[in-house]
DNA sequence: TCGGTGTCCTTTACTAGTAAAACACCTGCT
DNA sequence: AGCAGGTGTTTTACTAGTAAAGGACACCGA
């Protein structure tokens, strides 16, 4: 909302992620840069995202310097973990960028998204399911959303503790039109990755993330 | 802070991602489950992770689901966005559990870690830089911190705008103690890929990420 | 030396999310 | 029928972040 001119705006990201503990956080922020010196040269032009050679990013620094402070741990798991925190980071915050130009939130839109893919009208709580948020933050936005006319909601006629919502026009024709937008942009973002390269780390997320959300697996961490 | 129980809690996932719009959200929740029928099947164990094929996860049906109602978009993108996205969002939910048995909330962790692995006294601007993080939240963060003796501040005699802070010995011992706890856990996750697959992954998002950092170059999307 | 300008940090006002309690309603059991 | 218990949704109270304004201070140039 206020920093929509996709601009990253240097130091104030609007959730970091991060290696700074090496786990991630998507919400807050990490610490990951200033791993040289401190601070980068910040006028260098950062290195290149040379198709072939993995570049130094932010992440290999801040490994680097555990690696030196704890040189008995084994930090392997902060260059996939910390790299994907950190790039969740980046892209939410300058993938936002378009939504704001149409005045909605990623969760707004992660909503409305939801609605259309879907086709047919969803629940509150199929809508929380969905959009991995807590039923009380869509009732919040389906409140917001209503008003400004882009859903609708209906009363299930057996059971009244039920409501059912669905997109009006204006709301499939916004999706339908911002969508093709973040496409596009998103392809801009991956173009330093080869087509093939992009398989390749499309399907090596996949088996992470089919991992992670195998429920059972991860739940009790170390312990 | 409230679900310190480590466990994830089924759908109160604390930052969805997504695929729901197909960006990512690493702070809101998007929305990619509901492939198939729409909400998963709920008992069925889920896919594992078959060392070896890419099995289907929850971003693969939400694509899915897009190409079924615009089969003339290129959703490429969102293979590779929208599992960053979730994976961050699912890694961060779980991985915050040794943190919070800790009493400690990634943001603040990530704060200690920026200054024990740059091994020196950092000022609240430079933890916001390596913290990715804003200004005035580092200054509540250390608020906080220093109240539970965390961190301790001095003035800099030259310059009296400027803090310097660092680790008390029970924020280093704390830190200290929980990194290798971490790591372990993560290395837990990540056991679903062989350690030649995590290299790879480890790399592409090296290049993905480079491309992210590589301030300019992303700044104006497509536009 | 003194004012303007910029920097560092904090304060203020506000937003968007969560957890848990509260409601409203269904459903199955007796 | 009537109630116990469970489910779908909303409400309440609170948290942690942001942006922007504010205060203190340093530094430069006239």
């Amino acid at each position: 909302m206020t920093a929509h001119n996709g601009r990253p705006e240097q130091g104030e990201a609007a959730s970091g992620e991060a290696v700074a503990g090496e786990a991630a956080a998507a919400r807050t922020a990490p610490g990951e840069a200033a791993a040289e010196g401190h601070g980068r040269p910040s006028s260098g032009p950062a290195p290149r995202p040379v198709p072939g050679a993995a570049r130094d990013d932010t992440v290999a620094g801040v490994v680097r310097q555990w690696r030196t402070v704890h040189p008995d741990l084994d930090t392997g798991p902060m260059e996939i973990i910390g790299r994907v925190n950190r790039c969740a980071a980046l892209l939410q915050q300058a993938e936002d960028a378009p939504l704001r130009r149409a005045g909605l939130s990623r969760a707004e839109f992660d909503l409305l998204g939801a609605l259309r893919r879907t086709g047919h009208e969803l629940t509150p709580s199929e809508l929380a399911r969905e959009t991995f948020s807590s039923g009380a933050a869509v009732t919040k936005r389906l409140k917001q959303l209503t008003e400004r006319g882009l859903v609708e909601r209906r009363g299930d006629t057996r059971d009244r503790r039920v409501a059912h919502v669905h997109l009006t026009d204006a709301g499939r024709d916004l999706v339908d039109g911002i969508l093709p937008e973040q496409l596009r942009y998103e392809r801009t973002v991956l173009a330093g990755l080869d087509s093939e390269r992009q398989d390749e780390l499309a399907g090596l997320l996949c088996m992470l993330l089919g991992r992670l959300e195998g429920r059972q697996g991860l739940a009790r961490p170390a312990r």
